[in-house]
DNA sequence: TTTGACCTATGTGTTACCCATAGGTTTTAT
DNA sequence: ATAAAACCTATGGGTAACACATAGGTCAAA
């Protein structure tokens, strides 16, 4: 297999698949006639395995670990298995992160929609950057006339 | 204020401060005397809502947009608003896909303590390869045996 | 044989910074 | 007063995971 059989059998682009061999994730001949890589199957499983670990979260660099303890004989499992362990609270973190961005993205935009298109008054930062900041209520007063 | 006075005050770093800088996200004046930044307040409020800003998921691009919109005298709520619109599905997005993963990884540490420390055979690549690509099931059968 | 599709290597751009270098300045301590 | 510590400057390189552009070599079909 050359380099665009390979990367439209794996659904990744050319680059990508030139982009891992040059990373040495996954390896190629060269056919001597004219210096092109040649792949075989083994190339497109871990093609495979490396997009579906990346959806995981998991870095090139990881995947590379787990490739090298897959190549030098041992059984990666007990590996991959720990990276689980660590990604799996990583990931639930990141899930309960988002969720707090999005309840304030919310309840920001209830905040826009009440002062609705307001008053357009030359102070240059939008009375946002202080609700976000602290827990003031920007939407009572926003030129204050005494 | 200097650089890192101003970084203190925003608990950023003082590279952090000259990068925004550079970028022009925050102004400074220059000390005639020695050629140092020095900034007000209004640099003060522009990074802690850039802070803010970062952490929903904004890029200083599209806060830098916000600035400019700002500064030329409309009120930068309405573009805000849009943003957040745009936001908020795809940090939804994120959040399910996070959730998806999590479950994949859940299963996959189901089954890697399923079959434990599996058969310490030669094959190069944990059998979890083939489980994560399709649906086969790969606790039955690893080594086969004829 | 020429065109178009493919291949090569190399280098640059992306994002939001961090770090290192080399050298000027200000503050503090002796 | 002077020297060390702490600060500042500009510049350039590194990060992750590619995408894209360049310039040029190779191969299939028309």
């Amino acid at each position: 297999m050359r380099v665009s059989e390979l990367a439209k059998k794996a659904n990744v682009t050319s680059e990508t698949v030139r982009h891992y061999t040059r990373e040495g994730l996954i390896v190629a001949k060269r056919d001597p006639k004219n210096g092109y890589q040649l792949y075989d199957e083994m190339a497109l499983q871990r093609i495979q395995f490396i997009q579906q670990a990346r959806t995981l979260g998991f870095s090139l660099k990881q995947i590379d670990d787990i490739f090298q303890h897959a190549d030098s004989g041992d059984s990666p499992c007990p590996m991959v298995r720990e990276l689980l362990l660590q990604k799996v609270p990583e990931t639930k973190a990141k899930i309960a992160e988002l969720q707090a961005h999005l309840n304030t993205m919310e309840a920001a935009l209830a905040v826009l929609d009440q002062m609705s298109n307001g008053p357009p008054d030359g102070h240059s930062i939008c009375c946002l950057i202080e609700d976000w900041n602290h827990e003031e209520d920007c939407t009572t007063t926003d030129t204050k006339e005494p």
